[in-house]
DNA sequence: GACGATTGCTACGAAGCCGAAGTAATCTGC
DNA sequence: GCAGATTACTTCGGCTTCGTAGCAATCGTC
């Protein structure tokens, strides 16, 4: 929340002492592992100063900004913790927070009575728009890459992702396709479809 | 912790949606933000899962690791503060912490009072050791990328901070110059000079 | 239609992290 | 040598996250 840069000079001493102790490939995965960190850190920081102008958190803005996007203006709770991989209490915990601030509301589904609905109220989308609009503009559109090496950025993070861990990829996918078809379903029952 | 990696094709969805209503430009960097934070996420976890078989969090792992690496095998609290970027009272916690498990000790400043020396112990080092052989084998050593594109992705992160926010970079620089001075101070009563 | 398995959500509790306030020691300028 | 600023660390309290266990509703199979 608040470190966010580890002074250069002391990484690359760091690094120097690591790599007579260990593994040059280590030493290198350290490296990336160091600089992947460091990024987020910088990264995370500036959102979190700007979501708490909104009395938002990341996740919070999340959850708010696929309310946001959905042609019905809701989404069951467990339709969020698997498609953002949140853990089923920590959705719990965020939307009782975004009620509170009357961000949503809690409705029960029409036709299964377990799930619950999350609904975003008039004020909940006002708050969405205005934080996701200075998250643009303070963050997302002051990152000091140029297009091209954005794109080689994300693929290189892509690369690392799927290669590094073919398990986590392929639970993935698996949950892409159980979340689809339960959107289906549940959309079905309104002569829509949204596929995911 | 467990959050690691939403689906792709949610992902590209939400992409499509933002490019309709907002910049070009603040799409591509939310793509950047993402795919930062998804691998962090990854990698994050495989660290924690790693971790966690040594009794430790990668926090108090990074802060051992900075001790075994020491050549007095002694830092101060403030200078692991400073360097490693963790407020005060997070650096109290994780000495706390290593303190029950006996992996380092407490020891006040020969000539500052108000200083405490945190000295890694026998058992503290082992641990580190060990921890950090296992950090590499399982996770550094694994990372799906080769050494060109290892090499590539750090620089690219390392552009992105440097450029991103010149704030932060000054902010290093100057704890660098004061973490220097003060390890000079510090060490010079030893007759020893620890450049940052 | 009924029983066991599954699914959806919540309550509880532990752990980590950190901002703010507090205490104690040291330094600075006079 | 002495106020006042600074520095070092700790305590406190709150927030977020998430694993586990629990309850309630639903589904699938017979």
């Amino acid at each position: 929340m608040s470190a966010a840069d580890v002074p250069p000079a002391e990484v690359e001493a760091s690094r120097r002492v690591w790599l007579e102790r260990w593994d040059p490939e280590a030493a290198s995965g350290m490296a990336v592992y160091t600089a992947v960190l460091r990024t987020y850190q910088l990264l995370n920081d500036e959102v979190n100063t700007v979501m708490r102008r909104h009395d938002l958190t990341f996740a919070r803005h999340q959850v708010l900004a696929w309310l946001a996007m959905d042609p019905e203006s809701s989404l069951t709770l467990s339709w969020i913790s698997k498609t953002l991989r949140i853990p089923p209490a920590t959705v719990t915990n965020i939307i009782d927070r975004l009620e509170d601030e009357g961000l949503v509301r809690r409705v029960p589904h029409p036709s299964d009575a377990r799930t619950t609905l999350a609904v975003i109220t008039a004020r909940g989308e006002k708050v969405a728009a205005e934080a996701t609009r200075d998250l643009n503009e303070t963050v997302y559109e002051c990152i000091g890459l140029s297009e091209p090496k954005r794109r080689r950025l994300v693929d290189l993070l892509a690369e690392l992702r799927a290669s590094g861990n073919d398990f986590d990829v392929e639970q993935s996918d698996e949950a892409v396709q159980e979340v689809g078809s339960r959107q289906a379903k549940e959309r079905g029952s309104d002569g829509r479809f949204e596929v995911a």
